[in-house]
DNA sequence: GCCATTCGGAACCAAATAGTACAAATAAAC
DNA sequence: GTTTATTTGTACTATTTGGTTCCGAATGGC
């Protein structure tokens, strides 16, 4: 047989997850990628054949460590009002010019990229029926197909969030803002 | 005297704009930009410096072509309902992958690029401002304090659209979610 | 202990990158 | 028409890009 692998496979796709989201993918040159991956050119390459499919694996990753815990956060939440669960998702991020991976992606890489939209489309749409289960959760919206669409106006937001985040550093009143679209204020 | 330049700025501006638009800073390399601005490396680099010097200039170039015909529509706008109004920016564009150089900008360079940054915050107050006018002229909300946190909830709407417009083709009822928002419904 | 196999790392490569230098073409001023 | 400044386009360059190759080292099965 031959020589263990010496490196953990999630352990390095965890360090390319962190730096396509925080660079994006054309902005992220090898040397940096394997510094972030903690491997060698000869380990990258045998392990995962290329760049593009780093990324997409990277992408895999976020739905596994980030959108998973998001939806968990959303679904195990025991605030009494719909907004304060959502605060979860619109709460100012430590790292604001890092914004959201799947808001990332979507603009640069979606458009001529079907793997990556397929991915980026799926984890939005798992984002909406978390957040579609607050709302029926909390009894918000006097139907169903009225809880549809103010889940999707609500991710429509989520991402408006995350792209001006990179941007602007905006405080604004959330929390606030929540209440009313939710007709909780 | 010298020699008189043969090639418009403005036209050669717009090019550069276009291919930012669609592909992006990092995506576009120099002989596709040259191309669709229409001039070779040598007036290039006379005229324009360097690419990222042209990036910057199409950033100007969209906020007087893009951004200033959107607002001239929205203040123009005599619509009976504020919603018709606004649905001239949620419409589905005619190009829906190219998205909103604002927020493509946004999303690409403005965190590592406070020149860009500033470029895209003062477009993107400039249209809040446009949609807070539309507010404020239809009598939308009880107060001022309530139209322009709207106007900010629906300016992170439409970057939300433009964002996810890129990945997935959405072609949601935005007109029925906008006279819901703003209380039209 | 031997051997097959795979690892890690550095040297290597071809293509593409943004940017420069320079000579020829050109048009205004006199 | 001559002069002069500037444009224009090509040839060039140094660097960086993603990706390959190859060899010594290490490891588990026999």
């Amino acid at each position: 047989m031959a020589r263990t692998r010496e490196f953990d496979t999630t352990r390095a796709l965890i360090g390319a997850m962190e730096i396509f989201w925080r660079q994006g993918f054309k902005a992220t040159n090898l040397p940096e990628l394997l510094q972030a991956m903690g491997l060698t050119r000869g380990s990258f390459y045998k392990a995962f054949r290329d760049k593009e499919n780093v990324y997409l694996k990277a992408l895999d990753e976020y739905d596994i460590a980030v959108v998973a815990k998001t939806l968990d956060a959303l679904k195990n939440c025991n605030a009494l009002l719909a907004s304060d669960c959502l605060m979860q998702i619109f709460k100012p991020s430590t790292n604001p010019k890092q914004g959201c991976f799947i808001c990332n992606a979507m603009v640069e890489l979606a458009p001529d990229n079907p793997l990556v939209a397929a991915k980026t489309n799926a984890m939005a749409n798992r984002l909406k029926l978390g957040i579609i289960g607050v709302l029926e959760k909390h009894k918000i919206g006097k139907s169903k197909e009225h809880r549809l669409e103010l889940g999707d106006v609500l991710l429509h937001l989520y991402f408006g969030h995350q792209a001006m985040g990179k941007s602007c550093v905006d405080q604004s009143n959330w929390q606030a803002r929540l209440k009313r679209i939710l007709g909780e204020a």
